[in-house]
DNA sequence: CAGCGAATAATTTGATCATATTCTGACGCG
DNA sequence: CGCGTCAGAATATGATCAAATTATTCGCTG
C-alpha cells in the first residue's frame, strides 16, 4: 500500500520540477515523507497520483527514454509505474493533447515520429515565440538570476565534456525554462514548453547519434545580452540558438 | 442504458464538429444511429464518451455557454451530461492542459478570466501564426475551397444581420477552422486552436455587451487574396484581422 | 445577555481503485 | 480467401476513501 506511493516518488525525483508550490501533504503522504526522509530531496509526496506520473511519463518523454515510435501501453505503464489505471489514462490524456503522445488510429498511443514538416513548424513556432521570450526575460531579469542560469549554463559544458547526453538534455531545457519563467508570461510558455516537449525524443536520438562532442553551446551570448539589459541581442542570441537547435535535429533526419 | 448515448450525442449535435474522420460504428451506436435517423446531422455514435464530453465541454467554452470565472465540478458535469465520471475526468485533464480551464489552487476548476497580460500574449501568439497559416492555405487552396469559405462569410455576415451572436461566433470560428485545415500544418493548427479556446469565453461576454451591429467583417479582403492566390496579401489580411479582433476584446475588458 | 471567534461536525467534491463491458486484431477453420 | 471465434487491451462504471469547504455549535468577553 505504502510501497506504490515509495516508488512513484522515486522515479518522480529522477525528473526535474520547476513547477508550483507545495500544498498541505496528505496524511499518508506525511507518514511517507517522515519515512523516507533521509533521501536528499525528498519529492514531496501529497501530489496526486495522476500528475504524478504525467510528471514521470513527460521527463521520460522530453528527455529521451521513450523513443519516437514506441508503443505505449495503459496496463503496461500501470505496471511499469505501479500505479492505478485512472491516473495513467489521464496522464496520458494530458500528454496527448499536448502533442508528447500521440493516438494512432485505432486507440494505440506511441511516442510521435517527426517527420521533416513537423519539424518545420515547430521551428517556425519556436523562432516566433522563443526570442520573445528572451526579450521579455531581459528586461525582468536581476543579477542573482543572472548568475543562476550562468551557473546551469556551466554544469551543461561539464555534461558536454563528459559526453553525458542525458545530462545535456536536462541542463539545456532547465536553462530554457528558467529563462522562460523571468520573462512572465506564462501562455507563451507554456505553448513553448509544449514545442520542447514534441522534438525532445527527436533530439535525443540526434544526440546519441553524434555524441556531444559536436554541441555548440550558444548561450554565451544569451548571457552577456542579458547581463546587459539588451533585450534587442537577447532575441537575436535566442534566435540562433533556435535555429542552430532545430538546424541539428533537421540535420539527423537524414 | 441507451438514454444516456442518446442525451450526449443530442448535447454534441448542437456544437459545431468540425474535426477528423468518422471511425466504424460499436454495434449498440449503429441501433441508436437506426433509431434517431429522422435526425439532421446524426452526430455519429461509436465515439469513446470522454471524446463525446471533450467536444460538448469544448464547444461550450469555445462559444461561451460556459462564463470566465464559473466554475466547474466533475459532479456537476457527470449530471448534467449524465455521463460517468472517468470520462468527465478525461475531458477536463485534456481541456484544462489545453488552458480552455484552469485550476484554482484546490483543485477547483473554473473558467479562466482574460486579464490584459494574456490578452497581449494571446495576441502576440495568434500575430505570429495565423498569418503564416494564411500564406500557407493560400498556396494549396482551390476554387472550391474559396467558394466554401465565402459561403461560410455569407451566413456569418447574416447572422450578424440577425443579431445572432453565438451564430456569429460559430461561422467566425468555422471559417477559421477551415481556412488553418488547408494549410495543412496539423500542428500550428492545434496551437491556434488552442488560442481560440482561451479567449473563446470573453469574445462572447464582448460581443453579448456590444452586440453584433459594430462588429466590422474583415474577411472580404482574405477572400480575395485567396482568389488570387497572394499569399503576403493573405497573411497582411488575416494579420489585420486578428488584431481587430483582439482589440475588440481588449476594449471590453474595460 | 448579546456578539464574536475558534473549533468541530457535516456536506460536498475530488481521487483512486476493482471490476464489468466493449472493442480490436489475430488465429484457425470451412 | 473469407468468416467466426478468442485472447488481450481499452473503456466505462460505481463504490470507496480523502480532502476541503461550509455550517454549526460552544465558550468567552464586553
Amino acid at each position: 500500500m505504502l510501497s506504490r506511493w515509495l516508488r512513484l516518488c522515486k522515479l518522480a525525483s529522477k525528473g526535474c520540477f520547476l513547477s508550483n508550490a507545495t500544498p498541505a501533504g496528505r496524511k499518508k503522504g506525511l507518514v511517507v515523507n517522515a519515512q523516507i526522509s533521509d533521501q536528499v530531496a525528498t519529492p514531496r509526496a501529497g501530489l496526486p497520483a495522476h500528475e504524478v506520473v504525467y510528471r514521470v511519463l513527460r521527463d521520460q518523454v522530453m528527455f529521451g527514454e521513450l523513443e519516437p515510435g514506441q508503443p505505449v501501453t495503459i496496463q503496461g505503464l500501470t505496471a511499469r509505474l505501479d500505479a492505478g489505471m485512472t491516473p495513467v489514462r489521464e496522464a496520458l490524456r494530458r500528454l496527448t493533447s499536448e502533442g508528447a503522445l500521440a493516438f494512432m488510429g485505432n486507440r494505440r498511443i506511441v511516442v510521435p515520429d517527426l517527420d521533416m514538416a513537423a519539424l518545420d513548424q515547430l521551428a517556425l513556432a519556436r523562432r516566433a515565440l522563443e526570442p520573445e521570450l528572451a526579450a521579455r526575460a531581459c528586461a525582468r531579469i536581476g543579477a542573482e538570476q543572472v548568475a543562476d542560469l550562468t551557473q546551469i549554463d556551466t554544469r551543461l559544458d561539464a555534461a558536454i565534456q563528459r559526453g553525458d547526453v542525458r545530462q545535456y538534455l536536462v541542463e539545456n531545457h532547465r536553462f530554457h525554462a528558467e529563462l522562460n519563467a523571468i520573462a512572465d508570461a506564462p501562455i507563451l510558455t507554456g505553448m513553448v514548453e509544449q514545442l520542447w516537449l514534441r522534438f525532445g525524443p527527436s533530439l535525443r536520438v540526434v544526440c546519441g547519434q553524434i555524441g556531444t562532442m559536436n554541441l555548440p553551446d550558444r548561450h554565451k551570448d544569451l548571457l552577456a545580452a542579458l547581463a546587459t539589459n539588451d533585450p534587442d541581442a537577447a532575441a537575436t542570441a535566442m534566435e540562433a540558438d533556435v535555429m542552430q537547435g532545430m538546424d541539428q535535429i533537421r540535420q539527423g533526419l537524414r
